[in-house]
DNA sequence: CAAGACCTATTTATCCTACAATACGGATTA
DNA sequence: TAATCCGTATTGTAGGATAAATAGGTCTTG
């Protein structure tokens, strides 16, 4: 088991945990739901703990317990936890958890393990992706097929590399919409994640893009010409020239910044 | 002042809309935004309009205002909506809807598009099973690879056909967990929203069930002798079945294969 | 007349207090 | 010991009061 790996912060001397709620930045009950949020997704309450009751929140954080307790339902609503009388709040399991679910995600991808979840979204895009280039390739209509033209042309002319960044996820998830499979639209937020993660590693070796660019339009290319194999075919090029960037900085850091 | 007299149905205009809070079942601020979250989706209120504002839904419902506010945080925690002072709760444009959230796919399946819905959640299942399948021939332990063996022994001998569907949902759902992907544990909800919609058509080829279970055990068995392609082409096969199951006309054909 | 500054009304956001419902865990009793 | 009872801590619900935000109308001004 892990063993609950050590708080990463060394600032904390106190017995109790700096809640520390940042405020400013929207409103009170989603601060607050995302301050315990993120502590649980980080494995500071492990699963089947229970939490400390709304009046002690409240009295930590210097707000309503009103706004506690909507706080706290935004996070019963991402499954994180369950609240009973009583007994108060419990952490659920991990499967249970709405991992999908875009706040989540943001606060996961922030937690210790983000080795290991940067993989599990990579293996993720690889289940997904090609075959729903595949989809897209069968049954888009005209309007979606342009809308993913234009993404991967602003690719090329993207001025900026923050801006290239935007019209590739973009691509991906005009992609996801041309399968005209309304399940797979909530997935975007995994290739929205998995791309702005890479982000670092994409202008770590910007003398690529020229070969990603082509890479992205032998996609386009193929979804256009409706041809479902090759198109999974180009995105699983695609994924694997991520891989291999990913991958490349082995172990040693030639960081130039 | 009622300017923005929605186009919507003529018919529905019926003096009120018969809001009717079932109560009883959980808490009431659950039941609220189960209430206001079957409208929606159900498309009652489309996405861009904004509903009633808070003091309405308590007048309607019969409850404080304080529960209409929590329930109306757990749908903006599913992105259904968003609050806005002044403005009021808009409802958000389906392609954020957190689809994947068991409580929406819920709602979502007594909608009136269900043929079309049961139709994305069989192709979601072509997409996901398979690759599962493959993940967790690779990747499962020994734990996992019994629970996966136990389910498929229980399907054999259950003793009714909601037991039987009870341990296919658990077969299905243990592959997913043997990924050891956890990102696909989320996904689980498809699943089982996909077989327990299919649980008339089972039990209406009853006679077909041995086929079935020989299609899991080919299932089982590939992924125990870790034969990631085989077992894909196994899953492949079971949601032909599947489809063939569904396609057959809904008449009294008692046909045996 | 046009464009910008200002004002108002409506709605959510937040806070507060009080009470009800629940079930945990110890005390009581046979 | 085992079963039952009950006190109590905690969330659930109610209702009201005030603050903040902002869309839309009004007024001012060039």
């Amino acid at each position: 088991m892990d063993k609950s790996a050590a708080p990463v912060s060394t600032a904390l001397h106190r017995k109790k945990a700096t809640p520390k709620l940042k405020r400013g930045s929207g409103s009170v009950h989603s601060s607050v739901a995302e301050a315990i949020g993120v502590r649980i997704v980080r494995g500071e309450f492990p699963p089947g703990t229970v939490l400390p009751n709304e009046a002690k929140w409240a009295a930590d954080f210097k707000v309503s317990r009103s706004a506690v307790r909507e706080g706290i339902k935004i996070l019963m609503a991402k499954n994180l936890l369950v609240s009973r009388p009583k007994v108060g709040s419990r952490v659920e399991p991990r499967e249970r958890w709405s991992l999908l679910d875009h706040d989540i995600l943001t606060w996961y991808a922030t937690a210790p393990n983000r080795g290991k979840f940067l993989l599990s979204l990579q293996q993720f895009r690889y289940i997904l992706e090609p075959e729903a280039a595949a989809l897209a390739a069968e049954f888009h209509t005209e309007e979606q097929m342009h809308e993913i033209s234009a993404a991967c042309h602003d690719m090329a002319t993207a001025p900026s590399l923050h801006e290239r960044t935007e019209a590739d996820v973009r691509f991906h998830l005009g992609i996801l919409k041309a399968t005209n499979n309304e399940l797979l639209l909530p997935l975007g937020v995994i290739i929205d994640q998995a791309l702005n993660n890479l982000f670092i590693f994409i202008t770590l070796q910007a003398n690529d893009l020229h070969h990603a660019q082509d890479l992205h339009e032998k996609i386009e290319r193929n979804i256009r010409l409706r041809k479902p194999q090759a198109a999974r075919i180009a995105v699983r090029n695609l994924l694997a020239n991520s891989d291999e960037i990913i991958r490349r900085p082995p172990g040693k850091k030639t960081r130039k910044s």
